[in-house]
DNA sequence: CGGCGACTTGAAACGTGTCAATTAGCGTGG
DNA sequence: CCACGCTAATTGACACGTTTCAAGTCGCCG
């Protein structure tokens, strides 16, 4: 199977080249994540084997509310978020459901490349775009480069640290402290990516999140949220208007989360 | 530097052979967990390269209620327990603490093998005995061997269900579904690991947690912890003397458990 | 204009935490 | 052997944080 063939096969955006897809431009994380890695691997890969397969993944987008993925669904890909926000999060039978993780641009869908199902149902929250890469490509890809493997264990390990954090939070937190601390984290998060809406002050962000989507992520229920967030608006803590946010006071906010 | 001498010096007790050391008789994990595949490869190794270095760990003992391992500590060894129970823990500065996991025979202290320092805090909850392996040697290995790298990646996603269901578990459950989970979850696993006293049943198992560890690993106070044991042994559907722990209603426990 | 979903707010209920007093268990040393 | 001191566990009364329920507002879109 020629080059051409396979990403033609596996794209449904006929419009998209490997090395720099059109669809990446929005993707303000393609510089720090495995985007970028797995672009750089495909470009030295055409140039050194022109013949070779080319390892691309398939572009597509969806709306806002959406399911991606359905618990226990197999799936031959690997997913990264290129554009919008996502939650990864598990369902109990009766309803109650736990948001694990929100999913930004650059954001693995799952770190584990070798298993290809997952009690993780994901959902979109705004519109998404995200990319598919063949699983099995990934593997090969981990076993010949060193540098891919390196960072596949760097965001491995990064994805724990959060997951403790967030173990800590539900089960020895108050509600100020998660909610305080998930504002600080995301702010944080998101102004690594340039993804803040002021040039300078990486304070104010695009923030598409309903408050049910922190109820479910913090362990709370969204009418107590709504008097959290009511309340750090009124103590001049935090700015939210439309679907923006915007933290007033980093000091007493980090006092509020004991960070 | 010969085999033997580098068997010497990273192993304490003069007494243990690589093939089959004196302390892992007691360690009933040694079947299914890493240290066989371990003890395997450096069988083989030995055999089929007799001049090279044979990669053992050195093994340790350590009274009850004592600290492993320091958070943030910097070290070259991957541990893996081969008797009794500890705790890996995350601690806030003020005295909040969170157990993650407890560690049994046969469990990997930190499953990222590239990562030589955690958050975690490591306690010992029983005396425990653990044998340390030179970091180097497993991340050599794990290049080396794709049988080793598929167990691991085995573990990894065994871990982070677990870690997912913890998650869970102080997110969205009730004191009695954690407690009731919790215990369920122990018992089989004690279990699937032949620790069960029964010799048929697998019911009664060896309990040494205190109420507190159940407390820090559920986000639970103590109180509240023996409040809610006493209910269930006030309902008949468990039964504990002494340090052994004993499902007396297996079904109900699951329905109060909502698995 | 009407309807719907997201959010707000207050009152009351509930689960869990806090405090305090008491008992049981266990290792240590006299 | 017992006395001592320590920690673990139990129990009840009360406080607090969070949930539940309900009513109402706001903004958005058909």
């Amino acid at each position: 199977m020629s080059a051409h063939l396979l990403a033609a096969a596996s794209n449904d955006m006929g419009s998209d080249r490997a090395a720099a897809p059109a669809s990446c431009g929005p993707c303000l994380a393609n510089k720090l994540g495995f985007c970028a890695m797995i672009r750089g691997k495909v470009e030295s890969q055409a140039n050194d084997h022109p013949g070779a397969p080319l390892l691309i993944g398939s572009v597509h987008t969806i709306p806002a509310r959406r399911t991606i993925c359905q618990p226990n669904e197999w799936s031959e890909f690997v997913t990264i978020i290129c554009d919008g926000w996502a939650t990864s999060s598990l369902a109990l039978p009766d309803g109650r459901r736990q948001i694990v993780s929100f999913l930004l641009p650059g954001d693995l869908v799952s770190w584990n490349l070798f298993e290809p199902t997952s009690d993780r149902l994901i959902e979109s929250v705004t519109d998404v775009t995200y990319r598919n890469f063949r699983r099995s490509d990934l593997i090969r890809m981990l076993r010949e480069s060193p540098e891919f493997f390196e960072k596949l264990m760097s965001i491995c390990v990064q994805y724990t640290r959060r997951a403790d954090q967030r173990l800590l939070d539900l089960g020895r937190r108050t509600a100020d402290e998660r909610i305080a601390r998930m504002i600080l984290v995301l702010t944080n998060k998101l102004a690594k990516r340039g993804m803040c809406r002021d040039r300078m002050g990486q304070d104010r962000i695009d923030f598409p999140l309903r408050q049910h989507h922190i109820a479910d992520a913090m362990g709370l229920t969204p009418v107590h949220v709504s008097k959290v967030l009511s309340r750090f608006r009124r103590d001049q803590l935090i700015e939210i208007d439309g679907r923006s946010l915007k933290v007033l006071d980093q000091t007493r906010l980090r006092r509020v989360a004991t960070m």
